[in-house]
DNA sequence: GGGTACACGTGAGGC
DNA sequence: TGCCTCACGTGTACC
């Protein structure tokens, strides 16, 4: 065939002014569905024919992207440079886990003088280590706990760094809503680190700081949605 | 043709135990050169053919791998699989800026003891870049009010009832920080019932009960921006 | 000239 | 239905 699209991967690469657009989402010079070649336009098969190469076009793109954020690519092949940004995601992975480490041990350093600590109540007042030994009392009460489900009005995750997420909560004011919601946290490994409470006519405001293994606040969000659903209706096994 | 290797990429991805077998250079599966059908042996074009399937395969091995690196993928989507690893590489690289930067101040405020210290020398090989001190000092340059302006990380309103409005806002940590933000409520008649503050390493959580007039929070959250922004910047009408 | 790497058009299948 | 994604075999260019 040899059309006019048949451009050679190499040589695309390998010249450098090649105008890129950004990495978002840039439709440079995508194909026009209308009249490819002739006045043939609308044609059955010539329209799948235009968004196969659109959709080559876009994963192409998309590769060379990839290839734009990832330094020290080896070859310009397709497979290398996936394997190469497989590399550098893990190299990453690594240098924030030490560089986490290093953090972490400089902070606890500042955090204790080691000598004295004025105020030790200050820390273990806000936690919220007490009502979640209360919690293991009314454990697993399936038959009554959902009499009173949480309706959630608004809930933000953000993450705040070293493992630590903030949850912003507001929700309606029942009896065990407290309850539930650091039984909702303990389900899911989420350690309460401090939190704090308002009562408003009928709702509720929570902040709460948390750790976490899971940095993704996406993910974390979705994770307590499931669990407040469940919660409220333990036969469903998901409502979200 | 629909022979044996014809299997739906989807149908792969979305079972559960695909033998996957490592990210590194692991042949699980690829194709005999000898003998594809039949008896007929090293054909002219079935060599290539093969060749072919097992570079298509080691490419979506790859593909497959790289998604197996990236947290949160969207969509199984080959192009979002990429358009994702993307994103989350320049979600490291902030990261790693963040986190460099959160260091560099810890290790400053360390060497630079603003009240007491017992032990200055505590531990300052870190292992970690000497050159930091030098763009921490240059960092601190107030020529004026607007040298430190407020950036927003996360902003969310919410009407509880009654003329009162829950406002939580995350935003950088600065000297002025705090002050600006009182500035701000207070260019738009907003009173502060209460407030409640924490600081976490570079960030600032704020949760503030407000009383406003406007029960549209939409409108109040946009208020809330603009006026940031004209602080952050008086010359300019708007910024967001 | 065998080997490699790619773009292409096409049919199948899923939503 | 139409659109989207994919695997496939093939032709081609480069080394």
């Amino acid at each position: 065939m040899e059309n006019i699209t048949d451009v050679n991967w190499e040589s695309i690469l390998q010249q450098e002014d090649y105008s890129w657009g950004g990495l978002e989402e840039t439709f440079s010079g995508y194909y026009d569905s209308s009249s490819p070649d002739g006045g043939q336009s609308s044609s059955p098969a010539s329209k799948n024919i235009v968004s196969e190469r659109n959709r080559r076009k876009k994963l192409n793109d998309r590769l060379f992207a990839l290839r734009a954020v990832v330094p020290n690519i080896s070859k310009m092949d397709k497979a290398s440079i996936i394997k190469d940004a497989i590399e550098y995601i893990q190299l990453l992975h690594d240098q924030e886990r030490t560089i986490q480490a290093e953090l972490m041990e400089l902070e606890s350093q500042k955090l204790e003088p080691e000598n004295f600590d004025f105020n030790q109540e200050t820390k273990s007042s806000m936690s919220m280590e007490k009502s979640k030994k209360i919690r293991v009392e009314q454990a697993f009460d399936s038959s009554g706990s959902s009499s009173y489900p949480i309706e959630v009005q608004d809930l933000h995750v953000s993450y705040m760094g070293e493992k630590t997420v903030l949850v912003n909560l507001t929700c309606n004011k029942r009896r065990d809503t407290i309850v539930k919601l650091c039984e909702v946290f303990e389900s899911l490994k989420l350690k309460i680190v401090t939190a704090n409470i308002y009562a408003f006519s009928e709702r509720l405001s929570n902040t709460l700081f948390i750790q976490a293994d899971e940095e993704d606040t996406d993910v974390l969000k979705i994770q307590l949605e499931t669990a407040i659903s469940t919660l409220n209706d333990p036969h469903s096994p998901m409502s979200m």
